[in-house]
DNA sequence: CGCAGCCTTGACCATTATCAACGCTGGTGG
DNA sequence: CCACCAGCGTTGATAATGGTCAAGGCTGCG
């Protein structure tokens, strides 16, 4: 079954705090209805496919012949340097859309890291559709914009921030960007690992254990497990996101 | 009169080479031909706006009420921190949109680098256009999607790359994103100040000014003066951009 | 129980920021 | 016409943030 969330004004893309009823999630970002039948003949085209963690969606470089449409779990973004190092740009959940850009090459790779599913569209039947479907490429672009603005913060962040800002934004827009992982408020769930928030806020493994410790050490937050957390301050947490301590 | 660059499959947005033809630029990004009565209709509900150097097109904050597609000139967009600090997310070209993501207030400013103008466009108005013309949406929709693969090259550099490589990837991918200012192969203009370099780099003024003279000592580059200067070395600038050397 | 993988902590180091002085250049006014 | 000034850029000395290298600890699974 095929989910789109609609992004409410002024939000920053994946950074909706809420999720889509039908997707089993709480209100403020619905699930938008293209018709009914539309929404059949577009899930009559997907292709379910199963995710197990570490399984590759896509590689930078490859032919791009599929759009995906995340159903659950959670997908790394990234572009690669010739000597290995990593930019992770995102992280992906349920609802997300996959290898939309034209071109007949992907820019970047993605791979699973929790188990989850998507579907899968290739690109001559996506482009199909969208052709004749308004709706939906007005949903799209609304989309791409919410993207791009969330793609200037994350560059904000690093290019300007410190190691503590960095990571506080992190821990602050977190919250609430699984819609199907609803969780008590001040709950973060990290499916990723170090290496992974140190990829994608341009640190290495060692600064974000260090401040993550230091965070806890002041208070800000409590280390329930390594992939749990809960924030205990979260209006020092947002003065630390936005530099002003 | 509007702007309309077609973006090259496979390229990252701003980033093309080559300009548009109505536009008094080079071949391969051409105007995209919406149809005339279309086309004249969106012609007359712009306003078009001279741009002196400084001008503020839009203030983070402010509401979102206008749609912008600049003329001619350069345009600065940036985030701001509380503090001062400033993250240039990108210079826009002729041709290039402003202000289309949807959202009551405008996440980021920008301002005119040079002399210049804008079309500007009552957002109602572009609603309404946007609604009778599928054409220019899935226009708009393509080039947001090339945006955003630029902003994840972007958020490659600024979390991983070296002060070297950064401004090295910089100055290869200059070349050729303004269509209305055609240079000599290896030439390049860069209308922004070292402090603009910088903020765009996520680095210091300091540091871009060493890593220039350092880039000018190498023979990769030679400066004919502060706005204009040669790639002497094709090849290296290249490598070092990349991070092979 | 033991091992592998991930995480944390510590000591040290390097890149880049900061602070400061000086130079160049273009515009203005004496 | 020249001198001065303001703004921008360069260069140098020093400092600090975050990276690197290394050792040890935890945890979950076989």
């Amino acid at each position: 079954m095929l989910k789109l969330k609609k992004l409410p004004d002024g939000c920053t893309g994946r950074r909706q705090r809420n999720g889509c009823d039908t997707c089993g999630a709480r209100a403020f970002s619905v699930c938008l209805s293209i018709d009914d039948a539309n929404l059949s003949r577009l899930n009559a085209l997907a292709e379910r496919i199963a995710l197990a963690p570490g399984d590759v969606l896509i590689r930078e470089g490859d032919p791009a012949s599929h759009v995906f449409n995340i159903s659950g779990g959670s997908v790394r973004v990234y572009r690669l340097l010739s000597d290995g190092r990593r930019q992770i740009t995102g992280f992906l959940f349920a609802g997300d859309f996959l290898g939309l850009a034209t071109g007949d090459r992907y820019a970047f790779s993605a791979e699973a890291i929790e188990s989850g599913s998507v579907c899968r569209f290739r690109k001559p039947d996506y482009r199909a559709l969208i052709l004749t479907t308004p709706a939906l490429e007005a949903i799209l672009l609304d989309r791409a914009h919410h993207e791009l603005a969330a793609a200037q913060a994350q560059m904000l962040l690093l290019g300007r921030k410190t190691a503590i800002e960095r990571v506080a934004t992190f821990l602050r827009d977190l919250p609430g960007v699984d819609p199907m992982r609803p969780l008590p408020a001040g709950r973060v769930h990290l499916p990723m690992t170090r290496a992974e928030m140190a990829d994608y806020l341009g640190l290495t493994i060692e600064t974000v254990s260090r401040v993550l410790t230091r965070l806890k050490t002041e208070g800000v937050i409590r280390l329930l497990s390594l992939n749990q957390l809960e924030i205990a301050r979260p209006k020092r947490l947002e003065a630390l996101a936005d530099g002003e301590a």
